[in-house]
DNA sequence: AAGGTGGACAACCGCCTAAAG
DNA sequence: TCTTTAGGCGGTTGTCCACCT
């Protein structure tokens, strides 16, 4: 599965690492740390390019790199992000631990693109019964005409989140009735939103609020806010270190 | 058993951006 | 302010392997 070894017109070694490489790119970096990749080649020993070390550390070599099959949470994590992200795997990548970005593109382009394809994948998910909402939120909307995507995050806990500019609406009630609380959009002026200003990303809108919320049934006491501090420009994010792993409520959001 | 085909994935390529000079 | 360089990212390619015919 792997490239043959061969050298390009430089003369550097291309294809697969071997062994040796490997243990040379490990000794040095574990003896001088990561960065000035150009330099590393020279510095360790090894015939190739800069960038070739950079990606085999990345990739395959640095600690805490989980290999294996992705699992059923994994993959619907992932199948949540890219329809939130995109194809913006290094993003993605941020919210699988031990995933690496080239990893979780691969899998996507041979296996879950595939999957999503089947258009009875998504009754077939594991998590199914979690996808379908217990309490829908309104059907109308009062932003763009371009219908946005439904997403739901059973994430919570979180103390920040960030969106794009559409109304949110969280259900109120801890019964899953009917009901959904319009929340208040405001703009914050932090310097994550400066970036903003180029015009080369969308205009964030940021909510807040800060009474004790019950999701689902679930308490939740704390501060929902804005921020875009990690460039999720499509969609409500939930970072991975703010959720409690023992709840399991859910977030239905219109976009 | 041999050849063909497609899946899986490691690695490379080219572009973009930010930092340095 | 402009140019160069390094690093990061997504897209694509090349190769091996398993399965099918």
């Amino acid at each position: 599965m792997k490239k043959k070894p061969f050298c390009d017109e430089d003369g550097l070694n291309k294809g697969a690492w071997t062994a040796l490489e490997d243990k040379l790119l490990v000794s040095y970096i574990n003896a001088k740390g990561e960065g000035k990749w150009t330099s590393v080649p020279k510095k360790a020993g090894l015939n190739r390019r800069g960038k070739s070390c950079r990606l085999r550390w990345l990739n395959y070599l640095r600690p805490n790199i989980k290999r294996g099959n992705f699992s059923g949470e994994e993959e619907e994590l992932i199948i949540r992000l890219h329809k939130l992200l995109g194809n913006r795997w290094s993003l993605i990548a941020g919210r699988l631990p031990g995933r690496t970005d080239n990893e979780i593109k691969n899998y996507w382009n041979t296996t879950l693109s595939k999957k999503l394809q089947n258009q009875n994948f998504a009754i077939n998910m594991p998590s199914n019964k979690l996808l379908e909402p217990k309490l829908k939120p309104q059907e109308n909307h009062t932003s763009s005409s371009s219908m946005p995507a439904l997403i739901r995050t059973k994430a919570l806990r979180c103390t920040k989140a960030s969106y794009p500019c559409f109304p949110l609406q969280i259900p109120s009630s801890a019964d899953g009735v009917d009901q959904t609380r319009q929340i208040s959009l405001q703009n914050f002026g932090d310097e994550s939103m400066d970036k903003g200003k180029d015009n080369s990303l969308p205009n964030f809108d940021l909510v807040s609020f800060d009474d004790a919320m019950w999701f689902d049934g679930m308490e939740f006491e704390g501060l929902i806010r804005g921020d875009d501090d990690d460039d999720d420009d499509d969609g409500i994010m939930i970072e991975d270190n703010w959720t409690c792993g023992s709840l399991e409520t859910d977030i239905w959001m219109n976009f």
